[in-house]
DNA sequence: GCTTGACCCTGACGCTACGTCAACCCTGCA
DNA sequence: TGCAGGGTTGACGTAGCGTCAGGGTCAAGC
């Protein structure tokens, strides 16, 4: 006859345990020695390691003695939902385990990796930190509203970035950042004639199509946009700037219908 | 600017999520506007999925906001241990998920695929289904102690299998569970004289040595008795005829000093 | 006989990360 | 004007135990 702390022990489990699923029901109340000491036999000790192999498995108390009775057939079906629990659950766990590996090369922090790496080259090509971290947290907005759809995004970024002009205007956003350069600072007229310039040729080749583009989200575009306004108040400057030459809105451009005058 | 209903859905979280890290202070309580709305701003939707991220890999939310905060070097080696609890977590749940596959096929439930293997060759040698169930309960406890020798165990149980005899023993005691059969069932004798028979063969070849065995743990095989016992009363009777032959124990034998008269 | 330490008892509150009411306010629309 | 669909606070509920508090029991050693 086993006390309790011994059935734990065997169980693998502690004292508060066992008592807990006698108190929801699950383990029956064993008989009493004289001074009242719970006294267990050999078959609670199968029992306890049959209930917590459902409970290890993720079951809920409340569902493994309906389980523990039930008949063969439905038994089945059940452990067939089990193991299809426990297999989204591993999955879940390991996309999260990617994420943060990602998370500790540095840059990251819910980024796959074709962003840290796009992240990089920006470096390399002189971005300051500030404007590296700007991206960054674009990118995790991004990132998080299309998931799937990121690394293709990413690919064309990396394209564009092959255009000299681009890389131009990263550095000179990078300098402005850093910098406390006042309204008539004359790079961020050049830095809005760069992105009026790209944004003309773009829309030439046809690959702003107005309207049905494929992530035509207005939410997650304002969210950008209100984002960059956010991290520094200047950027509506250079908002305003790029108006003045026909076009609205700073991550995704549409061309106005009639140039302000 | 953001209502909490749309921060949340832009980071996949309920409201009372939200409110709820604000209780916490993990997320800072936004500006109201005229009516008392909650008004959020694109940094916070970035904030909400980063803390999501950790959240998600299992960080408890009360270290999530120090983490944040964390200078690179602290933070990578935080998310070294997060990281090894999430494959500890993985490899603990494919384990869960293993054992509970063969208990799909029906006759585990915490057993592992050596032990349904022995289980089904009993039944094929014709033994009934109370006398598997007994048995099978049997390894419950048996794996539970020694999951890591369990598989060399039942190598040695399967060879013993091959031995006729065993195989009479199995029969007669699957017989004598399934009747009523009373204290002077000739059946009872046989298979008592069957056990001492095999048990001094095991002894006179040294593979019953006195004391160092590799698996002594009394409690364990105490347990396996009472076991028995429990499952049918009867299995005293077997344990006095063993007695009878020199012989105590049941699961485990051990020759008498002094056989009594 | 007495102490000590290991074990057991019940009852009750604490914990995490929210879910889920209840009771109310604000806004836009047919 | 009422109604649907947002939002607000406050408070209690949930699962699966952990962790006290405040006792009693048992075996051993002095």
């Amino acid at each position: 006859m086993l006390t309790i702390g011994q059935l734990a022990a065997y169980a693998g489990v502690t004292m508060r345990t066992v008592r807990h699923y006698h108190q929801i029901g699950l383990l029956p109340e064993p008989q009493r020695d004289a001074s009242g000491y719970r006294r267990y036999g050999a078959t609670a000790v199968v029992s306890l390691i049959r209930i917590r192999t459902l409970a290890n498995a993720g079951v809920p108390l409340s569902q493994i003695g309906r389980l523990l009775e039930a008949d063969p057939s439905t038994f089945a079906e059940a452990v067939q939902r089990i193991d299809g629990h426990l297999r989204d659950e591993i999955e879940r766990l390991e996309t999260s385990r990617k994420q943060i590996a990602q998370l500790a090369a540095g840059d990251s922090l819910a980024l796959p990796p074709e962003v840290t790496c796009y992240l990089e080259r920006l470096r390399r090509i002189g971005a300051s930190e500030r404007m590296v971290a700007a991206e960054r947290n674009g990118w995790i907005l991004l990132a998080a509203r299309w998931p799937d759809h990121i690394r293709e995004i990413m690919a064309a970024k990396h394209v564009q970035l092959d255009d000299p002009r681009l890389v131009r205007l990263y550095r000179l956003l990078s300098e402005l950042l850093d910098s406390d350069a006042g309204k008539d600072d004359p790079r961020l007229k050049e830095a809005a004639d760069i992105m009026a310039g790209m944004a003309e040729e773009a829309y030439a080749s046809g690959e702003i199509d107005s309207g049905d583009a494929p992530y035509d989200d207005d939410l997650a575009f304002d969210l950008l946009d209100a984002l960059a306004i956010e991290s520094d108040p200047r950027a509506r400057w250079m908002v305003d700037l790029m108006r003045e030459r026909g076009w609205a809105g700073w991550n995704r451009m549409e061309r106005l219908a009639q140039p302000p005058d």
